[in-house]
DNA sequence: ATAAAATACCACCTTTTTGTAGCATATAAA
DNA sequence: TTTATATGCTACAAAAAGGTGGTATTTTAT
């Protein structure tokens, strides 16, 4: 496994609200477009909210729409915050100990291997995200 | 969530094995030494020699040992058998349509990050890892 | 032979993650 | 002010992952 399915569902919803027109998402409505489980869905929505990521509208006409500019939001912070942070810190191994001075065997691959991840993850904001569609249907 | 704990038992597993001076291990010697649940560990080591990484001897002085030359396996190898390989084909947003003529919102990047990422995964062997410890120590 | 020390198999329990249900609350259109 | 359509909260159910226990089987030192 690489991320969980919550994580997924994240990264869906907000990659589809990035490259949509519409400013404004009901949870019907994204369950009806990405086919996730509607109580599980309302659920992260109101997650994703309480995480600062988007912000939510009661009443007829609501719905989710983002709490920030699509350029401050990257793909390895939506990770990070939405499983809690343990992807930079831990060890492959799950050692508590595993520092740079007492590194465990694999410390040094393990750090190069995430490293080089995040660094590509942190690279693409929803803002990318956005343009690369525009792009693609001109 | 990036690895399981499997996963995570895996590695450790094979990666203390490799470094080690002995080249049998029994089950409980290695439950003492990694702290990994003793029935799980048992387990997991029958499942990795059924996956043949290592083989296994009954009786007395029985135990497991490496069934493959250390320099043939890679830890991004470990890590796609244990996992069943739904690691590099697997699109980040769960979609089975996202190929690359049907690419999702995120494929480019997500294709980038896990590529780096087993890029440095595959390029430590088991051997590399010995040498590295081997160079410590001295 | 026999007992010790190892793996092998099968079923079960616990914890975490994922998914569901009911009801309360808020808001805007009519 | 009523009603339709939203989200919010709390608790529970189902599935998957992680972990345990008992017993059988294999092998080798004695």
């Amino acid at each position: 496994m690489i991320l969980n399915k919550t994580t997924e569902y994240s990264l869906a919803v907000l990659g589809y609200m990035a490259v949509s027109q519409d400013d404004i998402f009901s949870a019907e409505f994204l369950h009806h477009e990405l086919k996730i489980p509607r109580r599980y869905l309302r659920k992260l929505l109101t997650d994703l909210s309480k995480l600062g990521f988007i912000l939510s509208t009661k009443g007829r006409n609501g719905g989710f729409a983002f709490a920030r500019p699509l350029g401050e939001i990257n793909l390895a912070a939506i990770i990070k915050t939405v499983e809690g942070s343990e992807l930079m810190e831990s060890c492959i191994l799950g050692h508590q100990s595993c520092k740079e001075e007492q590194p465990c065997v694999m410390h040094e691959t393990w750090l190069e291997a995430k490293t080089k991840m995040l660094e590509a993850l942190s690279n693409t904001t929803l803002h990318d995200l956005r343009e690369r569609k525009k792009a693609k249907s001109d």
